[in-house]
DNA sequence: ATTAAAATGAAACCCATTTCTATTGTGCTT
DNA sequence: AAGCACAATAGAAATGGGTTTCATTTTAAT
């Protein structure tokens, strides 16, 4: 599958944004710098390819607004989201990965994905 | 604060069904077996009131639609959701709870809650 | 019984996402 | 270069869960 020229920007922004995502947060920035640049719909079906390659993770904080982020390929991580500021601590590792055989093994249960998200107050605004 | 009649209706809804289930399912329920149940906005409100007494909590499975089931009071746990089935096994322990202290000192982040749900294939349909 | 506070239901509203339809762009064939 | 088939796109409209609003009904307190 090719990238078509809607997910190039797509890329685009999210290279430079290097933080958690909307899809209207892109959509936004795209139309900011280029009032012709792709539409929201396109913006949508971008999206899914792109999770679907694996080069972007969609992340569901729970507020109903899924927000996306690029990965290394094929990988994906989680997050600590401060209440406060709403920045995030990117985890380096998934910490469920290494629960999959264990699972297993206690519940005949095969693992093929999960949503993890850690919330709470991050060290600069516990510190204010 | 009190139990309303409402948040009791919603609480004989939940004993009685002991799966995972939204605020429609609960509203839709209460509707076959009595015309004049609380209204979809009730069940929406005394949800609320349990969630945050402690005695119900919500789990979100990613795909917009909130869930809810009956917990032992003040206490969390998570799932194992089948993909194929919609059932899923209730893990009995949070495997979160114990890493909080290492991301504390880690991270410098105080935790305060988490999401976390775990999807694949269950044992019954593994079997199929 | 009177009155204030709490609970309720219907409808309006919100908003992210999906669906639908018409249009445009791209590559390939002749 | 012109024609054709199909993928990609835009934009509007529909969808759907959830929340808000507000007038009305219940409940509780005096
Ligand atoms: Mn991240
Ligand atoms: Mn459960
Ligand atoms: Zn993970
Ligand atoms: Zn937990």
């Amino acid at each position: 599958m090719r990238l078509t020229k809607g997910c190039k920007k797509v890329l685009d922004v999210l290279e430079s944004i290097h933080e958690l995502s909307s899809a209207q947060d892109i959509h936004g920035r795209m139309r900011n710098e280029d009032d012709k640049a792709p539409g929201l719909t396109t913006v949508y079906r971008s999206l899914e390819s792109l999770v679907s390659e694996g080069l972007v993770q969609a992340v569901d904080l729970g507020d109903g607004e899924r927000r996306y982020e690029l990965v290394k390929p094929g990988e994906h991580h989680h997050h600590l989201v401060c209440e406060s500021c709403r920045q995030s601590v990117h985890l380096d590792q998934c910490l469920i990965a290494e629960l999959e055989e264990g699972i297993r093994h206690k519940y005949g249960f095969q693992v093929k994905g999960h949503i993890l998200e850690i919330f709470g107050i991050c060290k600069v605004c516990t510190a204010k």
